[in-house]
DNA sequence: TGCTACCAGTGGTATGCACCACTCTCTTGC
DNA sequence: GCAAGAGAGTGGTGCATACCACTGGTAGCA
């Protein structure tokens, strides 16, 4: 019976999907405590060094903590902290006293263009839920963001929330089980077109950075495509390189 | 003996440890094969698991990298690869079918002013090695480094190789046995100043990406701090973000 | 000569056990 | 009433063992 492929999955990775896939669902939450290492053994009848080895690839993925004498715990999502680190909006306002804030420009649905087609993976004039909001600081327009995202992916995003205030992560995340687990990111420095620099306020002579990103969940199946042009004299991107956390 | 807190590490860390002290020393070489799991166990007395536990952090660091049926090897540092494909100028040039070179502007021993200083946790006006370089495409400027390394961490860094050719952090592990783990890095867009664009050849009215980089070793020690400016009609700076590497 | 089949060695997975340090609670004793 | 201490439960470390899938070489056959 070696010909049968169905679960060629080690059993550790079979547990680590399991529960990635109940907290995903939102059937264990943020914060919640897993069931301790001996308990899972034991239930579910495996040894309890399987059991860790699956919280060892949780943990890896960042989607668990675990506490000595505690247990384990769901952790907070983490691309979604680097990807905010990154663009690290609203913390470099908030450190520097201002109050971050945003503008709706643009919520509904419209058709692909070619670049965002390319990057979602979808066909030309594909439908696509398109999100364009005005980030400000202390009511001072300071970048531009353009969020895509394949309509075909999760049904009537834009009605779900008001993205003023709210985080599309979470919206896509709890309602639609879609977490973000890698991204590709390219910036670079230049002069805005005339539409960017009127919605910001500025002169096409400015120098503004530009960035394009690409998010894929865990299927590496493209889930959004963000275009963003930000005023270069008052935004600055940090970006943090680390080899693994073991001393 | 409680009270000893020596090798309060536990055993695997230790191994661990050991190892990459020897890959940084050099004794270990890169691509060169580790003994195998089950050998280190029975030559140096513990257990086959606890060997692969050693194993495994070290190839979290990212220092060496396993492969099924055949064995352990000493990795290629990856720090490095990150922190080149993030400038990735080499490959983007290569790519675009043209030839990346450099110039030395300066090589040699200076004082840290109070921004390298801070960077690098040092005194003001300490002696620090400093190495400007101009980066060409087809003997077209597009970018200027500055960077800089305390001169007490390499005695005589700069005299050891040819650096409009030869890797910076090459010379640092191979002769120093320093390794980056870690970087911080800033960037944003921005006009040039007056020496910037005169040794670019570009106005002062165009569009530049500065990046300042702080890069940290095993210790988190700093060892260098960098300062770039790059044209921005001809720089695209690309980040990935993931998380682990098990689907 | 050239292919196949085998085999020894390797990392990968899985089990089971033992002991430790840590955290929290609940009891005991002042 | 409160503090010290016992105890149960947790993750962390380390051991021994077994079998699997994969790799590379080699011996043997055609």
């Amino acid at each position: 019976m070696t010909s049968i492929a169905a679960d060629q999955q080690p059993l550790y990775q079979r547990i680590a999907n399991d529960f990635a896939a109940r907290i995903a669902s939102g059937a264990l939450k943020i914060g919640e405590r897993l069931p301790s290492e001996r308990q899972m053994a034991e239930d579910l009848g495996y040894s309890r060094m399987t059991a860790r080895q699956a919280l060892k690839v949780l943990e890896r993925r960042g989607l668990v903590e675990t506490r000595t004498g505690r247990g384990a715990f769901v952790a907070h999502p983490q691309i979604e902290q680097q990807l905010s680190t990154l663009s690290g909006f609203t913390e470099d306002m908030q450190r520097g006293g201002r109050v971050a804030s945003s503008i709706v420009l643009d919520a509904g649905v419209g058709a692909a263009d070619l670049e965002a087609a390319n990057a979602l993976g979808i066909a030309e004039h594909a439908p696509v839920h398109r999100l364009v909001r005005v980030r400000l600081a202390d009511a001072e327009p300071v970048g531009l963001e353009r969020t895509e995202i394949p309509a075909a992916l999760a049904p009537k995003l834009l009605d779900r929330a008001d993205f003023t205030t709210d985080s599309l992560y979470r919206v896509l995340r709890e309602d639609y089980g879609i977490y973000p687990s890698e991204a590709e990111q390219r910036l670079w420095s230049a002069h805005p077109d005339a539409s960017s620099a009127a919605a910001l306020g500025i002169s096409m002579q400015s120098s503004v950075l530009v960035l394009t990103r690409r998010t894929l969940d865990a299927t590496r199946r493209p889930i959004e495509y963000v275009r963003s042009v930000y005023r270069g004299d008052c935004f600055v991107m940090r970006v943090n390189l680390t080899l693994g956390k073991d001393a």
